[in-house]
DNA sequence: GAAATGAATGTTATAATATTACATAATTAT
DNA sequence: ATAATTATGTAATATTATAACATTCATTTC
């Protein structure tokens, strides 16, 4: 795991980056959807929606699920964030726009989550449901285990 | 996909399947579980929790989530079914016992769902994850697109 | 710069998914 | 038979997510 120190700064890189990226799209990065995309990188590992709801409420009382969600929406749509299916929750992508087909290690001891992606994966996943005369178009894959650090 | 009277072959094989193998193991395929097991055999598709309750509610006017998760929980443990964490929903398992980690195609078409499994697949993501020294425990892929009867 | 438009957010309500906790019944072991 | 265990019944509630409609805000057009 990264230490707080370099979190902080990889958060501000990543708020930048998005921010480009949507100027890049012609789409907008507005205040909440920037509050709720720091909430999610300022934790180290997941976050799920109504904890983010009652951070957001915080600050703002009237924050209600449609808020958290739309953001949620947004910001999984332009790739800031990724949705854990296997935990209801949400992490930030550590590399918004360069790719897509990532996967995911998810540690259970520590409750961290490291993104990665490996062009074997894709390959052999793109040629065995290839074999199948399927035409892929969404991978969802998330692996649990315990992490380097944990084991 | 196979047809209806393929499918109903295939259901009382799995269910004599997964009672011999609740023989092995010790533990009881009782009525409700095996009643549970057969609803979501007979759906071609992936079967919600919450249609399940009502398809039992018609036979049992008692029944109540609790009834409908235990026998879920139960027959996932044992991998009489799956859960398929992108849909929340159920598909039976095509040949339980025989192997872990498959994986599932998705057709957004057709609603079906192919159970697959490749040494290939299970080979590479072992060996990526090990590279993070990762000890992988469970994993969760799910691959949606369109299948081959539906493009 | 006022009006029109579209995008984003506010607000209320409710739908969909899942679990906890405690009671009762059925089965198995002693 | 009794105790222990396992399974089911039941009520309540927690968790996750969306629909529908109102309002505000930003942008464009005139």
């Amino acid at each position: 795991m990264s230490t707080c120190e370099n979190h902080k700064i990889s958060i501000n890189e990543a708020l930048k980056k998005a921010e480009n990226i949507c100027n890049k799209k012609g789409v907008k990065l507005t205040k909440l959807r920037q509050k709720v995309l720091t909430l999610i990188l300022r934790n180290h590992g997941y976050v799920k929606a109504y904890d983010l709801l009652n951070d957001l409420k915080k600050s703002d009382a009237s924050a209600k699920p449609p808020t958290v969600y739309r953001s949620l929406d947004f910001l999984m749509e332009h790739g800031f964030i990724h949705k854990i299916q296997s935990l209801n929750a949400f992490v930030g992508c550590s590399h918004p726009d360069e790719h897509e087909d990532c996967y995911f290690l998810i540690c259970k001891e520590c409750k961290n989550i490291e993104e990665c992606c490996s062009n074997k994966v894709k390959k052999v996943l793109t040629s065995t449901s290839g074999k199948n005369n399927f035409s892929p178009n969404q991978v969802t894959l998330e692996i649990t285990g315990i992490c380097q650090d944990c084991s």
